[in-house]
DNA sequence: CGAGCAGTTGATGAGCTTCAAAGGTAGTGG
DNA sequence: CCACTACCTTTGAAGCTCATCAACTGCTCG
């Protein structure tokens, strides 16, 4: 059985499933681990680190954190995509990111969240409460300057996603985005190629600063330059992955 | 005698000049220290501090470090605006940000900075040695603590930039850059409400993801509606901070 | 099989860019 | 001190990209 929705889970006890028992519970198993915070804890020390964390499983579309609630956690995604956005009074949206196995969210110095993030697709997490996150850095230092090497790259991330919704054209986005996906899903050790989309044209829209009629258009576009070639609608094989590139950058 | 302009201070020995004597060179006595990341170091070890950083000065147009260019430094800013900006390779730019005492430039996890930064007004400088910086965290813990905490405010502040340049219409982001470097100035002790605008209009244009006519028009539209009032080009008097906050969220 | 939603395609229009020129302002030299 | 020059800013007119509105297609799931 499974919930369907999930509350959101950043101050309130979460209705979000506790890990079942068919999957590893254990730091020492987590394939997200090499590529998150929890790469400073040494492995002899990994069930200090168990006993901080709740693993959660979120179902698509469940709220994990929401923009200006108490900031009382802070996440690791282990699985699955999710996506952090914030919104404006009137209903528009920007997405600041898609978040994979190793990147974390929730890292604020203020009060509260300064955004909201949902799954995309069936979500693994673990939860940190942030004053036990203060005791295992001042337990491991190196958990703390590889958080601090984290949130640099996330930095650099979010100033290229900035000369994207600046400075690109729609055709330039769409391919920037495919080429990230794409990328960041081989670093990942996924299949790189036939490129996953998870999230929905409208989703791809928000992140990129578009609606998603351009979105499809840009699509249509890439398809007839035969630089991609859509399997289904969330699958898109790269052709000529130089091309795309070039194409990133007004080439 | 003043250098009118500096070469890339980030790997080459600049020709920027030492500072001057009419000037303190001690930390002590720095103005920018509180909202630094040298606030993690305690005033009786402020010696270990001086002893590791060169103090520098830059011209206006003086170049501070080149996207490309191997991250041998970092820089916290204690005077003046810099900008940080990142270019297609047909010209378009992306500015990413002005920092001013208390920013600093070139947290760069890979080897190369990810982003130019140049002078826009006067500006006063310290660069620490990537070495001497590792020595320090590891003699001052929380001198690395601080740095993440500036490091998730950056996060933060660009995640609202995402959302200003993906979607707010050139009015809204017009409104939201002047009460950001107004409510800046104020959280550095200087004037907030004639805002200062150091930046040309092309710098504003390159911020907020517009053309210089666009934004020169969206000044006029707010002068129109009396929300501000241009003194100069570049101080601007707000006459009505609620009905501009209102037209940063789309009211 | 039909309902409903996601995605695509088409037509129109708005907002911003581009191109062009005039108005200001600051710095320079007589 | 003032005139001249050069650049920055503002304003105007036309064009283009993307948004909006609308219809259609195709897929998923009772």
């Amino acid at each position: 059985m499974t919930t369907s929705f999930s509350p959101s889970l950043g101050s309130s006890p979460p209705s979000a499933r506790a890990c079942p028992e068919d999957e590893s519970r254990l730091c020492a198993d987590c394939i997200a681990r090499p590529w998150s915070m929890c790469a400073g804890v040494p492995d002899s020390e990994l069930m200090t680190l168990e006993r901080a964390v709740t693993d959660l499983h979120v179902d698509p579309r469940g709220a994990i954190v929401d923009e200006g609630e108490p900031a009382q956690h802070m996440f690791n995604v282990t699985a699955g995509t999710v996506k952090v956005y914030k919104l404006l009074p009137d209903g528009r949206r920007q997405i600041i990111g898609f978040l994979m196995a190793g990147d974390f969210i929730g890292l604020a110095v203020r009060q509260s969240y300064a955004y909201s993030a949902e799954a995309v697709t069936p979500v693994r997490l673990c939860r940190f409460p942030r004053k036990k996150l203060e005791e295992l850095f001042e337990r491991y230092p190196s958990m703390e300057k590889r958080l601090l090497g984290l949130a640099a790259n996330e930095l650099a991330v979010a100033q290229d996603l900035m000369l994207l919704l600046g400075r690109k054209t729609a055709k330039e986005r769409l391919a920037t985005f495919l080429l990230m996906l794409s990328d960041r899903a081989r670093r990942l050790g996924m299949p790189s190629n036939p490129v996953a989309l998870p999230m929905s044209r409208t989703d791809i829209a928000d992140y990129l600063g578009l609606t998603t009629e351009t979105v499809s258009r840009a699509f249509t576009q890439l398809k007839n330059l035969k630089l991609i070639r859509l399997e289904t609608t969330s699958q898109a094989q790269i052709l000529d992955t130089e091309a795309l590139r070039d194409l990133t950058e007004g080439g």
